[in-house]
DNA sequence: ATTATCTATAGATCTATAGATAATGC
DNA sequence: ATTATCTATAGATCTATAGATAATGC
């Protein structure tokens, strides 16, 4: 349902808005279509003007989120920023940007975690995203092998970087049950995290 | 509400058995009392006699899981059943333990996720039973500390425990989004992780 | 006599639509 | 003239309860 006018143009906006704020409110099972309506200052009848029903409003916000996340993603590991820096450099970046966008996003990926459990069209967007950003990191590693001791770098490279992510959803996500049990703080996290890879890994400083 | 009578006794386990299919079947959020009653074979009235309402029924559920995994649990791990073995055999029964349970109880699991992210008592029960399992194989590594050449035991164990756990939960819980992206095969899955700890821990053979 | 169960339904949602009214822009 | 919006409501749930009926066990 294409917006024509401005207006409806405007609306579309207020009612993506107005379903985000009342999503990491109360979450995707108790949204309700007349809320969002309310909290976007407008009828119902007009949330299905512009959606063909709820589930379509629901994808529309996901997608949105989608977009704004692949849009920092990029722009974090893209090659030439990191360029000359090693792999502990690169990685350091990641967790980093992991943690603080992670942050910023933990409600919203809360939220699309259930929405997720309930359409598949959520989860593949999701997966996707993730395994985006996976290839470009695994890309970045593989430019730089030969600081790579381990016997088998390629399988090397996909498991240290599952670690990672995995130490990361755990920490970050902060699922209601299976939330971290590390107690220690985002320093000593990333200190350790650094220690195990390079161990793993087997780095060595770059040849000249 | 306490059961008199032999046969309120029998009406309870086969409410729990119909409830825990029907969450298995539709999910937490699509579980209707009038479908568990129907699986049950009995009416919505008698499911209001044995529960103050939907969600002590789910509690009481959740807490049959619960007693169950913590019987598997205690006995993986045991302290006798590890008697002399070194830290690494001790965390490939970990792996397997925690491979083969979660296998079974996927859909447990995931069915408790979403029921812990609408109400805290889930979350609080699951949360307690990883601690425990935490602890205890806290207890097995501390007592072979003489293997490890990390420079500070007590965190490294703390966070080879939280990497392997974390590790575990995104490859079997396979949540919806958020699922392992490390395409290897269990037994190359367990090869690294051993590998990885191994190098973190910097694991040397136990003084005789 | 007490406990358990069933039937029937009140009452509270919530999604989606029909039909009337108002704003937009060619 | 077309697009957008609103009001009002149908229709489908679903939880929980009231009141009548049946089974249990002291």
């Amino acid at each position: 349902m294409p917006a024509h006018q401005a207006r409806s143009q405007r609306t579309l906006e207020l009612l993506l808005d107005a379903a985000e704020a009342e999503i990491l409110d109360k979450g995707y099972a108790d949204a309700s279509v007349a809320e969002i309506a309310r909290r976007a200052g407008c009828s119902v009848g007009t949330v299905y003007r512009r959606f063909r029903d709820k589930t379509a409003l629901l994808h529309a916000l996901d997608e949105r989120w989608s977009e704004a996340f692949r849009a920092t993603m990029e722009d974090a590991v893209a090659p030439e920023r990191w360029q000359d820096a090693p792999i502990l450099e690169v990685l350091t970046g990641y967790i980093e940007f992991t943690l603080s966008e992670g942050r910023e996003r933990a409600a919203l990926h809360r939220a699309a975690l259930t929405m997720a459990s309930r359409d598949a069209g959520f989860a593949e967007r999701q997966m996707k995203l993730a395994a985006e950003l996976h290839a470009r990191l695994r890309a970045l590693l593989v430019e730089r092998v030969d600081e790579i001791g381990h016997a088998d770098p390629p399988v090397a490279i996909e498991f240290a970087l599952e670690q990672l992510r995995s130490m990361l959803l755990v920490r970050l996500v902060a699922l209601p049950l299976d939330g971290p049990l590390f107690a220690g703080s985002d320093e000593q996290f990333i200190d350790q995290a650094l220690t195990s890879v390079a161990a793993y890994l087997k780095l060595e400083a770059r040849p000249a």
